[in-house]
DNA sequence: CTAACAAATGAGATCGATCTCATTGCATTA
DNA sequence: TAATGCAATGAGATCGATCTCATTTGTTAG
């Protein structure tokens, strides 16, 4: 690959000449100038990234940790963020911690050996975080995503997960719903999962119903539906339940209907974070919708103003909540109504 | 930040020493070698992959282009990419076309830039694509994802689209429909489409069945009921339904359900991809399984052996039908079932 | 005890672009 | 014509790691 030194040689000028000629023009003659824009172009030279980041200690390279692109939440707020990045100049090294805390410290690790500007991070637990940890020992800007802002002592772009899971409850509430439950992947997957549950929780006791104990699927993002049956047979049974994530509930609606029961007619469930997918089901999803998209490009703006140095202290994202089929009035306040 | 001078410094050594330490350690006395690691260890040393990358011409790193990560297709065969790259101690730079020719170019440009070792790309169309024609006359190795073979001289991984769609609709042939449709996004978005057309029509006309024009669809992903409707009524009503892609065919189905179409009671739809949440769905979706984290891996794989000097002729990967609750047999002949 | 050889280390160049500082060139003015 | 000044250009250092080649140290045999 033809480098600037034979562009130089080529155009009959030094290197110096030859780089003003890109990165100052106006510092060099017309003329000049334009011999070594032709020497470039026949010679079909391309800056040499690497060279200009070794110079200038700054590589325009944001690292990305998820912890996994096969859920869509993480997918569309990298979509947003890439475009948002590529407008900026910037470029992403993309990695996925696929859950595994161990695997957080060694994406990191390369990351900084590669001299990213800054990194835009979503880790398992952030308060309790090795990762996070040594990242409090760098200078390299540091940014958490959907992770809550808790004590790590790290900006943090999201919703407020307790607040928008205390909408979600207060939602059913309002709805006549009082037998409400909770159902989430493996506990403490995640710090999030544990906040939505704080969120519910409080939202039942302020209504003066009895929050349920979490129901705990097995897996992250798919139910299986024998581990919730109990919560729905009995005099207690469940009239509606809140997912931690969308997949679940989406998953655990397909259960349902598949083992008879009807969506919302026998269970109400919400989801919880707003996948796209949703709104075109049927049942359509009612679910807590996280501004995916403003989260990524958001996470993208607050790093570049943290790499050029300024102070920051984001606010959390609103949530919205998003009507759907999939909840519905409960059973017995339909009847109180049909009967009144 | 610590570079190895100043390790070697207060090691007491010189440059050369410090550098063999870390990369050759045998060719370094062992209390040498301690001073060194001491050193490094006291002063926070990282070795700088930028310097690296500059001395021996070669990054580590893949530039990956797909068309979106809105989409789950992209996004699950990007982290089995991930994971199959960071293993083989490579990295990923991750851009999005947003399905635009033109940014693809200055993605590609970019990434040359930036000297990628190689690049996976899904571009829109492979065999008229501006890009390609560029990479063509350039040494990065380069290899196509989801993109056919077709005349573009790349290599590409993905299966057998024309084949596969065949397949799909000989399925449905095979339960009994003879109304079949494809319904897609708008025409020739991309060049996969066009090939899924041709495999329906090489089915229908295989059955002697007459194969119906094509149903756009005025968005990629989102299917608008209206412009199917026509194509339900009459005597000539379709009892099945191939879409192009999964996405399309999850919200199409919503979208009859909503209306009060039974799927596949009154229609049968399937989809292609194999996306995984269509498992979950009620009715789960019958579609074309594209075996998307093996693409991924493949791809890296396959990339890698390029990287290293070796000539690869991809075959395609094998595409496999999921059978799912959204088709069924036709009404037509079902009642011609219950009465023999 | 020293020659001969191997092991260990150091000096300096290299990768490609850019910055600083010095120098040349040209024009304007006294 | 010579002096002053600015515009244009070049020489060389720099970023950090590594490679080649030369040199030194250490070891073993004669």
């Amino acid at each position: 690959m033809a480098d600037l030194l034979s562009v130089a040689k080529l155009a009959g000028v030094s290197r110096a000449t030859a780089a003003r000629a890109f990165s100052s023009p106006d510092l060099v003659r017309p003329a000049t100038r334009q011999k070594v824009f032709n020497a470039a172009q026949q010679l079909a030279f391309r800056p040499n990234k690497i060279a200009q980041q070794l110079r200038s200690q700054a590589t325009q390279m944001i690292g990305v940790m998820v912890p996994s692109l096969d859920n869509p939440v993480f997918a569309e707020q990298l979509q947003a963020m890439e475009v948002a990045a590529r407008a900026s100049g910037y470029s992403l090294i993309v990695t996925t911690s696929e859950y595994s805390p161990s695997r957080e410290g060694d994406i990191v690790e390369e990351m900084l050996r590669q001299r990213v500007d800054g990194l835009v991070l979503t880790v398992a637990e952030a308060d309790n975080s090795a990762v996070l940890d040594k990242l409090r020992l760098e200078n390299t800007p540091c940014l958490l995503v959907y992770n809550p802002p808790g004590n790590s002592s790290f900006p943090s772009i999201g919703v407020d997960n307790r607040a928008a899971s205390a909408d979600a409850t207060r939602h059913l509430i309002t709805l006549g719903h009082e037998r409400i439950g909770m159902v989430a992947g493996p506990l403490l997957q995640s710090d999030r999962a544990q906040q939505r549950f704080d969120g519910y929780c409080h939202a039942m006791r302020e209504a003066g119903l009895i929050a349920r104990p979490l129901v705990e699927m097995a897996r992250h993002t798919q139910a299986d539906l024998a581990s919730l049956i109990p919560a729905l047979q009995g005099p207690d049974a469940l009239s509606a339940v809140i997912c931690t994530n969308d997949l679940l509930a989406i998953s655990l609606i397909g259960e349902l209907q598949r083992a008879g029961f009807s969506v919302p007619g026998d269970l109400s469930v919400m989801g919880f974070d707003g996948i796209a997918l949703g709104k075109h089901l049927y049942p359509s999803l009612c679910t807590i919708e996280q501004p995916r998209a403003d989260i990524g490009r958001t996470a993208v703006h607050t790093l570049l103003a943290m790499i050029r140095g300024e102070e920051c202290t984001p606010t959390p994202l609103p949530h919205a909540l998003r009507q759907g089929e999939s909840v519905g009035i409960p059973t017995s306040r339909k009847s109180t109504l049909s009967t009144s």
